[in-house]
DNA sequence: CATGAATGAGGGTTCATTCAT
DNA sequence: GATGAATGAACCCTCATTCAT
């Protein structure tokens, strides 16, 4: 009998969902640059040659994982709070609506900040993570024009690009520090800077 | 004849000092994981062998030209300012002070930020990295307990590695804009935001 | 309710042939050893599993093919001329009747000459294609014994495989010539070539 | 003490003659396609790696291979008769004196052919073919056109290039041939379709 | 029979490091 | 010291073939 394609499909899906976990941890344990294919297809328990009957080559799994973090991210925002609304309410309030989903998803996604949070993208990587920084740009900024609609545009990007830069350098830190007190302190931290650079625009 | 010991040692460290210029310009053209030694040697002007004359190995070189960075870099500050009266005066002053030379080391040593600014370290590079950022976030704690001298030491270590992240983080912004207009404008977000961080407690 | 087993048959031999007209194709755009079973497959419209319901590997496949060819060439002579009254008459209108309906054919059938036009075959193919020029020896001698019967065998056996050496050299450069002028003269050439030499023995 | 330059670049090309050597011994086995570089390492006893120390990869291997051929070709013929005269003489004696040293080059170099004797040459491997092609045609027309200073340049260009396609034809049955009678036989009768073919214009 | 995922050996190539000269 | 050839493991990727469904 013949396997039926949603079936079929459903495999393919999940093998590459599997792959894809993999490739998260690897990067996770290694970076970005030492992660390899034989690394990720033996954690995914599948053979070298299997991961590219799902990916076209490695760059192809990293651009992949980088758009699945975003859709996740995407999708644990919306969990989190209405984004409609998500730009109301005190300055305080809002960053805590938008970070703390972030930093929960950064705690429990480990490979995420070795694709995203990388300050000087060197060229061969630039494909895979560019679009991840964008679409959080794009969310920051538009939750700024919410706050500050007469704000000129420039400058409320500028806002955006430099808050994700913030967020991206403390990240590490956070996530790196053993939750609890340790960690509590550098995600008040992170708040306090945030909070502080905005406040004149947008407080 | 034979060389004196002076000379010879002389040589030497001419030569090392050439594979480290050497090593700053490939880690400039194509960053930290790109960088081979062949390459290094390449751009040296000797032969891969000869490189191993004088570093260990790979990461010794890196590690090195991190050191150096250090050394340089206290050295144009010291040439910037009096480091005794570093902290005094106005906060704007003080981040123009320690900010302004900084920023132009970066842009005259376009292999630096390959090395200093790398918020999510991977294993393999720690080793080299972490030094030159303990380097720099021990200067600027330095200044802010000059300061406020009375700030709890924890909270004051943790205002440095935080001020340094963001200096990190905006690095690359700065050093990527061209000269002018362009890239006053990211020096002055980034004085913006670091002015509006420690103003409460060092301003 | 089952299929009838010829029935079956039937689909078995169409999809056969849908598989070797796809491997024809394959190598005519990539040559003899730059072909894959997967792009064969994939051509076919069918799995690479499917491929090896019908062939036993990949040497199989390309010996079917041949043969194919052999039958496929034989049948166009048929149609062309009467079989048994091929080697009478001039030399040249001889040639003429021989050559026309085989350059023809590898116009028509861009993968042939992948296969045949080898010269110096390489072990791993020379099973596929041996057969389908022995085939070809096979008639020219027999056309060489109608019009010189006097003609000691082992000479007119070296005939027939010298003149099949030279179409096949011949024959790359006709097919790949634009149709038209340049072609016709290629075919000309290579029918003089043929001629002079045939001439004396079999003229 | 150092060793000279002279020394150490005479090792390197001796270790390129080798690698030469090796390339053509493989390409003889096993023909252009199924040759790889790690059995050209092997046979040349040294490591993968080092192939890669003198050629930048593996169409540089049979491109300098080539090369040597036409080379040693050339030489081989310029040993044979003096170049200015080859053309003089009955046609007969022309052909002796051009075949027999090719012929000799073929039997001595089992792998020239491999590379040589291709009629129908894939894109991949046209780069390297092409050129040593090229050269023999050029010669051969050379020849010609000595022989017969009126004669059309197309005609003659194709008299050349269509003498080269029947050489190349023949000469895998010839090298292929016990040394002896039987290749003997081989041999005239290449002398014989060629006389023929070229006897009206040239002879 | 059909499918397409799975396999794994092997391909070309790179690179940190060593070693004979 | 200097050289550059030598090494060999590891990298990314391909492909003929098999196998579970």
């Amino acid at each position: 009998m013949v396997e039926s394609g949603v079936r079929r499909q459903a495999r393919g899906e999940r093998r590459m969902a599997e792959i894809l976990d993999a490739a998260a941890g690897v990067l996770a344990d290694v970076g970005y640059d030492a992660a390899t294919t034989n690394a990720i297809a033996a954690r995914a328990g599948i053979s070298p040659g299997s991961l590219y009957q799902f990916f076209r080559n490695k760059d192809a799994v990293v651009e992949a994982l980088a758009q699945r973090f975003a859709a996740q991210m995407a999708a644990a925002h919306s969990n989190a709070f209405d984004p409609a609304a998500a730009a109301g309410g005190a300055l305080g309030e809002m960053l805590d609506r938008v970070l703390d989903p972030l930093i929960a998803f950064n705690v429990a996604n480990p490979g995420f900040k070795a694709i995203f949070a990388r300050i000087d993208v060197p060229p061969a990587a630039r494909e895979a993570v560019r679009p991840l920084q964008a679409a959080v740009v794009g969310r920051v900024e538009a939750i700024l024009a919410a706050r500050a609609p007469d704000a000129p545009a420039p400058e409320r990007g500028r806002s955006a690009r430099t808050s994700m830069q913030i967020v991206m350098a403390m990240m590490p830190l956070i996530t790196a520090a053993p939750a609890g007190a340790e960690r509590e302190v550098l995600v008040a931290e992170l708040k306090t800077v945030l909070g502080r650079y905005l406040e004149p625009v947008y407080g």
